[in-house]
RNA sequence: GGUUUUGUAGCUCAAUUGGAUAGAGCAUCUCACUACGGAUGAGAAGGUUUGGGGUUCGAAUCCCUACAAGACCA
C-alpha cells in the first residue's frame, strides 16, 4: 500500500507543483491521530510557495480523487494523514490470516549469507556474555533466511593457543586422572575448573617471586607454571604425542559440554571451523602477502603491516619466532570459508571489544586483494554487564550459562505451578512447558535490547514474567489458542460488509507492519526490532480482547472478522518468535 | 595520552533513522471482571533526552564543545 501511496503522492506533487521527487516518506499515522499512512509535506513548501496546511490539502485532495482506496484525509500543520478504506482492511485480514509465510520475503536472491557466532575458547564453560552472541547470531540467522538469503550458520572454535595449555598444564600436574565421568562434571566445567587452578597457582608463584625481590613484571613473565604452559605450546606446535594426545582428550570433553549447552539453549550450526586447522593456511597467506610487499619484515624476522595510511597504525601478523598471532588465523579462516561457500558476505557476530581487530583484519584482505574483504561484516554487540560492572571471573561474578539456563526453568515452573494453570498435561508436557517459558524469558530479555548497546543483567531480580517479557507474549498466544479451541469452528471466512472498530483496526494495523519490520529486521541486522515489534502486537491485541467479545459476538461475520484476528495474530507471534528462537505453548 | 562507542523517567529499555504532545515495562499509588484464560486491562505520578552552543519549518537523532562511563591501541 504504501508503494501505490507513493507512486500517487509523486504524481501528485509533479502535477499540482512541477516537483519532481524520487524519495517519499510515506509513513505509518501516530495511534493518537486519525489515519492509517501520513505524508509530511514540509520538506516541498518551498516548491509550492503554500503553507503546510494549504499544500497538504491540495495533495490530499488530489489523492481523494485519484486513489479509490482513500476513504478521506485530514490535514494536521504539515502533516497529511490519509484514511484507508475500511473494505480495504478487512480484505487484507482475508488474505492473509491462514498463510503460514506471512510477512517472510520468498527465498529469491539465492544469495549466500556466512554467520559466524559462538566462537567460544576451548577452556572454560559458556558465561552470559557467550549466552547473548549465541541468541544473536541464531536470530541474525534466520531473520537473513526470512529475508530470503541462503545462509550458512558456522562456529569458529578457538582450541589452540597458550589458554587451553593452562588447563592442560593444571590437570597434568593435578588432576590424578580426572575425567568429566570421575569427576561427575560436564566436561566443559571440569576443564574450566583446571583453568582456574592454573590461575590460582600461578597468581601464587606470582607472589612468592616478587617476595623473593623480583619486579611484579617479571614474576608475571618467569613463574614456573607460565613457563611450564609455554612449553606445552611449543610442545603442540611442533605435534608432540602425549601433548597433542592431551589437549585431544580435553578438547573433547569441552565439545560434549558444549553440546549439551547449545542443545539447551536451541542453537544450531552448519559448519564447524577450529583454529587449530586454520592457523597454518593464516602463515602461509602472510608469506604471500609479503613476498607481494603488502606486509613488510622488521630486523627481528617478525612480519608486520602498516596501516597508518588508514589512520590505524602497524600490526604484527607474525612474531619473530614465526608463531602465528589472533589475527594470522583469522585472515585463514577467512581464506577456507571464502573456499568452502563462496559468499560474499560473511557477518561475525563478535563482541565490541574487537571493533579494532576486526577493522584491521578487513583493510588486510582489502590489501591483500581478497574479493570477499568488502563482505566482512563486524556485528558488534555491547557486553553484557551486572550491577556491579563487568564479569570478572577472578571475583567469582561470572553467570555461567548452563546455571543460567537451569535457574530460568526453575523460575517458570514455580511460576506455573503458583497459578495452576496445567491440569491435565503430563509430566513431559510439563517440562518441556517449563523450558519454553524460561528460555522464551532468557531470551527475549538478551534479545530485546539492540545489539550494539550495552545490556545490564540483574541477577538479583531475576527476569520477570510480567510486562514487556517473553512470557507475556507468549501467554497472549496461548490464550488466543484456548479461544480457538472453545469456538470449535473452522470455517471463518464470511465477512462481508463489515466495518472494524478502533481496536480492531489498530490491530491490523500492526499486524499489517510485520512483512516491513522483518525485511528492516534484515537490513539492520537487529532481532531487537521484531521483539518490540511482537511485544506492540500482543499489546493491541490484549487491548482488543479485553474490550470485544469473540465467541459471544453474535454477528457472525463480525465474528468471523475477529476469528480471523486471532488467528493471524497467533501466527504472527509464532512467527516472529520464532526468528528470536522462541517457542510458543498451545497452554500455560 | 591516542582512537572509538555510549549517555533518554528512580531502574531496565523504545522512539518508524530529522517529524506531531519523547513512549513501554518494572517499582509506587488508584481502579476494573463471579472471566471467550488476571502471567490481564484502565488511570495517576514520574523528563530541561548529561551540561552548553550551533545547523532549520522542526533535533533525543546532525555539527562543535565540556563532562561522565566503557572498550580498544601503545
Amino acid at each position: 500500500m504504501e508503494q501505490e501511496l507513493k507512486q500517487h503522492i509523486s504524481a501528485a506533487l509533479n502535477s499540482l507543483y512541477g516537483i519532481t521527487e524520487a524519495t517519499l516518506v510515506v509513513e505509518p499515522t501516530r495511534s493518537e491521530f486519525e489515519g492509517d499512512f501520513t505524508f509530511v509535506v514540509f520538506p516541498y513548501l518551498k516548491q509550492s510557495k503554500k503553507g503546510p496546511e494549504q499544500t497538504a490539502n491540495d495533495i490530499g485532495g488530489y489523492l481523494q480523487n485519484h486513489v479509490a482506496q482513500i476513504a478521506s484525509f485530514n490535514v494536521i500543520k504539515g502533516f497529511l494523514n490519509l484514511v484507508i478504506n475500511k473494505q480495504y482492511w478487512v480484505n487484507f485480514v482475508a488474505q492473509h490470516y491462514t498463510n503460514p509465510n506471512y510477512g517472510f520475503a520468498p527465498s529469491k536472491t539465492k544469495e549466500k549469507v556466512l554467520v559466524e557466532y559462538s566462537s567460544p575458547n576451548t577452556n572454560k564453560p559458556l558465561h552470559l556474555g557467550h549466552v547473548r552472541n549465541n541468541l544473536l547470531g541464531f536470530s541474525v540467522a534466520n531473520i537473513l533466511k526470512a529475508n530470503g538469503y541462503d545462509v550458512v550458520m558456522c562456529n569458529l572454535v578457538n582450541d589452540r593457543g597458550i589458554h587451553i595449555c593452562k588447563s592442560m598444564y593444571a590437570w597434568m600436574q593435578q588432576g590424578n586422572g580426572e575425567t568429566p565421568e570421575s569427576a561427575g562434571m560436564k566436561g566443559d566445567h571440569l576443564v574450566g575448573k583446571y583453568y582456574v587452578a592454573f590461575d590460582k597457582q600461578y597468581k601464587a608463584e606470582q607472589q612468592e617471586l616478587v617476595a623473593g625481590g623480583m619486579s611484579a613484571e617479571e614474576a608475571e613473565k618467569k613463574a614456573p607454571s607460565i613457563l611450564a604452559a609455554q612449553e606445552l605450546l611449543r610442545k603442540w606446535e611442533a605435534g608432540d604425542t602425549e601433548t597433542v594426545d592431551v589437549w585431544k582428550m580435553m578438547n573433547g570433553w569441552v565439545y560434549s559440554g558444549f553440546d549439551v549447552s547449545y542443545k539447551n539453549l536451541g542453537v544450531s550450526f552448519d559448519k564447524f571451523y577450529y583454529e587449530s586447522n586454520t592457523y597454518l593456511l593464516g602463515k602461509e597467506i602472510v608469506q604471500e602477502g609479503l613476498s607481494k610487499n603488502v606486509f613488510f619484515k622488521k630486523d627481528d624476522g617478525s612480519v608486520w603491516v602498516d596501516l597508518t595510511g588508514d589512520g590505524l597504525d602497524q600490526k604484527l601478523l607474525l612474531r619473530g619466532d614465526g608463531t602465528s598471532v589472533y589475527i594470522t588465523q583469522d585472515i585463514g579462516t577467512a581464506e577456507l570459508k571464502y573456499k568452502d561457500f563462496g559468499a560474499e558476505r560473511s557477518i561475525y557476530v563478535v563482541g565490541n571489544e574487537q571493533d579494532y581487530h576486526f577493522k584491521v583484519l578487513q583493510l588486510i584482505c582489502e590489501k591483500l586483494g581478497k574479493s570477499y574483504a568488502k563482505g566482512i561484516y563486524h556485528l558488534s554487540y555491547g557486553m553484557v554487564e551486572l550491577p556491579h560492572g563487568k564479569m570478572k571471573s577472578r571475583e567469582g561474578t561470572v553467570v555461567d550459562a548452563d546455571d543460567l539456563v537451569a535457574e530460568m526453568i526453575q523460575a517458570a515452573e514455580d511460576t506455573t505451578k503458583a497459578l495452576g494453570k496445567t491440569d491435565g498435561l503430563g509430566e513431559v508436557e510439563l517440562n518441556e512447558l517449563y523450558q519454553t517459558i524460561g528460555l522464551g524469558a532468557l531470551k527475549y530479555f538478551l534479545l530485546k535490547v539492540d545489539p550494539r548497546k550495552k545490556m545490564l543483567f540483574n541477577p538479583a531480580e531475576s527476569i520477570d514474567f510480567h510486562g514487556n517479557t517473553g512470557p507475556f507474549i507468549q501467554y497472549t498466544y496461548a490464550r488466543i489458542k484456548s479461544i480457538l479451541r472453545n469456538a470449535g469452528v473452522t470455517d471463518f471466512a464470511a465477512t462481508t460488509g463489515v466495518v472494524p472498530n478502533d481496536l480492531e483496526n489498530k490491530l491490523i494495523q500492526s499486524l499489517y507492519q510485520y512483512p516491513a519490520v522483518v525485511a528492516e529486521a534484515g537490513n539492520e541486522l537487529s532481532p531487537g526490532l521484531i521483539a518490540n515489534y511482537v511485544y506492540d502486537v500482543a499489546k493491541s491485541f490484549s487491548h482488543f480482547y479485553h474490550e470485544c467479545p469473540i465467541i459471544k459476538e453474535e454477528d457472525a461475520c463480525k465474528r468471523n472478522l475477529r476469528f480471523q484476528l486471532c488467528q493471524m495474530t497467533a501466527h504472527t507471534i509464532q512467527s516472529a518468535f520464532s526468528l528470536l528462537g522462541i517457542h510458543v505453548p498451545e497452554r500455560m
